[in-house]
DNA sequence: TCCTGTTGTCGAACCGGTTCAACCGTCGCG
DNA sequence: CGCGACGGTTGAACCGGTTCGACAACAGGA
């Protein structure tokens, strides 16, 4: 493989200047530029990226730690990975996807050794053990997900309260009085899985304002307990008219229970969903939801996490915590109660 | 941060002498190795990896190329991902996960760069356009999925022609004679996608031989195109008394299709469909199918790419192409037939 | 004519590891 | 007693880039 002192005797002039002739960070005559620029192509020279990572104290690679849970629901993960990749590249980084069972050693590992620019943290616990280490790296950090403690920290979320009062709102003021929720389950909520209690709570509260009863439940996650769990539900809460589910594997599960049952949506119950607008398409769910756009939400990240990783004065910005607005997409699937 | 020079200082040794007690290369006395390890760990010594890249010519990073082209399924994507990424830890590998959309480039700009000892490449097209790229490249590769030409590469899928056969045979045997098989979108086939046609001719070749019917078609894979296309092909084919879906899409769509006709399953219906247990168990999938074990062929591939990366003899081996053998696990979706 | 400033180029040092050749002291053996 | 072998340690070179300071050539101004 060719190096830079190939190239410099190819073109007759020194290492310095094939480097800054390739680089522009000094002025150099048009026709050395010329002469580097054709030995480069000609013997296809490309920097050695351990070479420049040792000499600029910079990888072009941001660290990206998923933890997968098999609880959750991993299908939608790939949605949010897609969007840190995708936007790193955009911004001329490479991503290393670490899905360590220990993210806490992982993470200490990539930044410690200067393997990464920067890191995007994603299922974020609320008191989650790889935070202390991120805030004493070297490298700055942002999460996808919302901790008890954001200080120092970057953070982008969903707004999962004004999710929970949307759900909620949109139902009443079509005149539904008794609605379900069904969350994820409840070990996600002991793991820290914040998010699920913060939309439930919401909900709660606001249905309580409006008067309206909230049947508030964790549900399941995996086959066959999922489909067990809805069927159970709807056999006990019979004057129930409508059904919010922030839980992508009972939305998935739905359609099959309902068409079993006979039930029609919306003219016998209406349905809201909270999941990407990517997993709708892919799947069968003729919902209404709550878009929670997880590439947005990558993308975010990233950004923000560039920004400070590229420039000395972002780095002493204050630090944000930005959740974005939950969207509802409709799809027709609510509409008046009927008696069921 | 603290480099092997302070760790050398603080135990009051050369360099050299501080990397050879880390690494164990060379004897060392025990009381000086012990004097390094300590030095190295109250000051918190991490090597950096750029500088190791650089004088090793080993970065300890493997590359993993994805393609994400919107007609396919990736939900499925993250099992792949998944096992590679695990076995790579596993083995002492971190992973650059790569989703450009020109994956050539991404190529190039990853080997020559040096960034990665190894690549695995997934979603191979029959003439895929960064093969030739891999095979002039500096460090070895291992594809998921088959080419048209493997020369030069080590090569690992699903046996799709057994795949085929299986099906078919299972039906056969269990008196069926006039079957449909779903595959993907046609416009995969064009991409280059070979398993689709790999399944579907063996599994054409096998009714034949065996007198049945195969109705084969180029399925849908998003809604709503996929559930119209169920209930038209139903329509069109009401004596088939068997559905075989290469189509993991069509497959999470089904089962609303067959409760809304009315169908039951294997009792009017009989049904096998092609795609990973985890996938099954994530969705409500109650069908016998053929486990695609997308985890294992990523696992197989990252270990054989090791090898390589690591054994200066296991670089001279010849190469390989290896199909794993479907496996068909039953979840009572098949039966004999009754007229419909 | 001399001085100053600008432009273009170069040599050398540096980033932080690994590794080779050489060296020193000690011990065993002839 | 002298030599060779060996265990333990070191200095120096190297990997392949970037960057700083110096310098030569030349132009413009006093």
């Amino acid at each position: 493989m060719a190096t830079i002192g190939d190239v410099a005797r190819e073109a007759g002039v020194s290492r310095s200047t094939a480097s800054y002739a390739l680089s522009g960070k000094r002025p150099i005559s048009e026709e050395v530029r010329r002469r580097v620029l054709a030995a480069a192509e000609a013997l296809d020279y490309t920097p050695n990226a351990g070479a420049r990572a040792l000499a600029t104290s910079q990888t072009k690679v941001l660290g990206l730690l998923a933890q997968f849970h098999e609880d959750e629901f991993a299908p939608a993960m790939m949605q949010y990975i897609l969007g840190v990749t995708d936007t790193a590249r955009d911004l001329g980084y490479d991503t290393l996807l670490v899905t360590e069972t220990d993210g806490a050693r992982a993470l200490r590992r990539i930044t410690d050794s200067r393997m990464v620019d920067g890191v995007v943290l994603m299922n974020i616990a609320q008191d989650d053990a790889r935070l202390p280490i991120l805030r004493s790296a070297p490298q700055p950090g942002a999460l996808v997900g919302l901790p008890d403690d954001c200080s120092g920290l970057d953070v982008f979320d969903l707004d999962f309260e004004e999710a929970g009062r949307a759900m909620v709102e949109h139902l009443h003021r079509l005149g539904h009085r008794e609605l379900i929720l069904i969350s994820q389950p409840e070990h996600v909520v002991e793991r820290g899985g914040a998010y699920v209690w913060r939309l439930r709570d919401a909900a709660l509260e606001r249905a309580r304002q409006l008067g309206v009863t909230l049947h508030a439940v964790y549900g399941e996650s995996r086959q066959p307990a999922v489909g067990l769990m809805l069927d159970a539900l709807l056999d006990a809460y019979p004057s129930a008219t409508g059904l919010l589910i922030n839980n992508e594997a009972a939305t998935a599960a739905l359609p099959s229970v309902t068409y079993r049952r006979g039930l029609r949506v919306p003219e016998d119950l209406s349905v809201i969903g909270r999941y990407s607008d990517e997993f709708a398409a892919t799947f069968s769910l003729p919902y209404s939801f709550i878009e929670s756009a997880p590439d947005r939400l990558g993308s975010m990240a990233v950004r923000q996490l560039v920004r400070r990783v590229e420039s000395e004065a972002a780095r002493g910005e204050p630090f944000v915590v930005r959740f974005i607005s939950p969207e509802l997409v409709s799809r027709g699937s609510t509409a008046p109660p009927a008696a069921r």
